[in-house]
DNA sequence: CACGAAAGTAAGTAAGCACTTACTTAGGAG
DNA sequence: CTCCTAAGTAAGTGCTTACTTACTTTCGTG
């Protein structure tokens, strides 16, 4: 039946999708906690309640597995979903040129996916210092459109006479700095937020105002 | 003799000491490259062009090399040198309170450093994601300090009426993002420089005035 | 019910890994 | 020259790795 096609008896057998899928989301987890080399098929097979002879049934070698992941988490989280894809409140905003409103938005929803997937962001990281595609692909379709996006916001900002001259770029990268290392931070580093612990809505509002003040006319 | 102590054959049979320097230092350019995991003794032994039987005469066992590693890196760049050390131009900026020469010293001297060590910076980050030790000494003693003295500049100048009144260390994590997050992109995802290519004076100045500009009263 | 396809496994294999052993060289002091 | 120490190596060891083979179990359908 069409229905249980990917039913998931969790520890039974699978349908072939589902065990596939499971199995993808495991080495995921795995992945981003141990890095690529530092996970072996061994553990994914295990961590997954299977055989290690089925993890190589569903993905030729660990490099294609690898593949996978990146392929699927590339669609998913990187390129499919922008910013300002049903975000009705930031694209108000930017109609009625709320430069508080847009940026306060902007770093509220990056911080919050950071924070909702911090698989995805060790993964970003290890495949950007293991020189893997993933990070390669995100940064040239994901990262690219980002600072296209924002850097137009800026430009259009610069022409009404709001934000002083300058190029636009420079302010996109100082404002995804804060955000990202503020990421890696809480993420990376200061996982008990010793040196620094505000909500994501307190860094948002006073990282939108910093930057705000720093470029407006 | 003693001068010959640490005297380097460029091929030829070495010290004890210069060897363990060498190997120390082929080690710490591959880590770096490769991640611990992803780097092998083999490897290690062979670009220092010694048998691995030498590596491990030097290093008890792969742990303890990169325990060196650490040591060394943290002693020497991390811990000792600190921005504010033999830095005239900083000290007096601060003594005459002109923010824009502080906080313009404090990125070109940060952007430079990272420049000058990509491999220091990669190894920190293989680390932080590996949990070894480097990134949290690192990150407790370097990083923890460089907030509390910007922090304490912020606080001063918050006092004299000049800054806005808010949690200062906002404004560092804010500062600090924009560096490091610029330099993160040079050494991992665009180093082609497609997206930005300015220097690192124009970072430096267009940071250290966004930054000011955004938090001055 | 029976049978074929797909889910599953136990027990491999060859190569690669960190690390060792048993030995050979080089060079400086007496 | 003669030793002795320390630098150096070739050839292992046993274990782990990615990946395979040959086999068994389950289950929906005609």
């Amino acid at each position: 039946m069409i229905t249980d096609f990917f039913k998931c008896d969790h520890n039974g057998r699978m349908t072939g999708d589902a065990r596939r899928e499971q199995i993808l989301q495991t080495a995921v987890d795995l992945f981003s906690k141990r890095g690529f080399k530092g996970t072996t098929t061994k553990e994914i097979a295990k961590a997954a309640g299977v055989s290690e002879a089925m993890v190589f049934r569903h993905f030729a070698s660990k490099d294609e597995l690898y593949g996978a992941i990146l392929h699927n988490k590339g669609c998913q989280e990187g390129v499919q979903r922008f910013p300002w894809d049903e975000n009705e409140e930031l694209i108000e905003a930017i109609k009625r040129k709320d430069d508080f409103a847009v940026f306060y938005n902007l770093a509220i929803n990056a911080l919050d996916k950071h924070h909702s997937d911090v698989g995805f962001m060790r993964l970003l990281f290890y495949s950007a210092l293991e020189e893997h595609d993933l990070a390669e692909r995100f940064f040239g379709e994901f990262v690219a459109r980002i600072y296209g996006f924002i850097g137009g916001y800026i430009e259009e900002r610069q022409r009404d006479g709001a934000f002083r001259e300058f190029e636009p770029k420079i302010a996109v990268r100082a404002f995804m700095g804060m955000m990202i290392h503020h990421s890696l931070n809480n993420i990376l580093w200061d996982k008990q937020r010793n040196i620094l612990d505000i909500t994501n809505e307190e860094a948002a509002k006073n990282f939108a105002e910093i930057l705000l003040r720093g470029i407006k006319a």
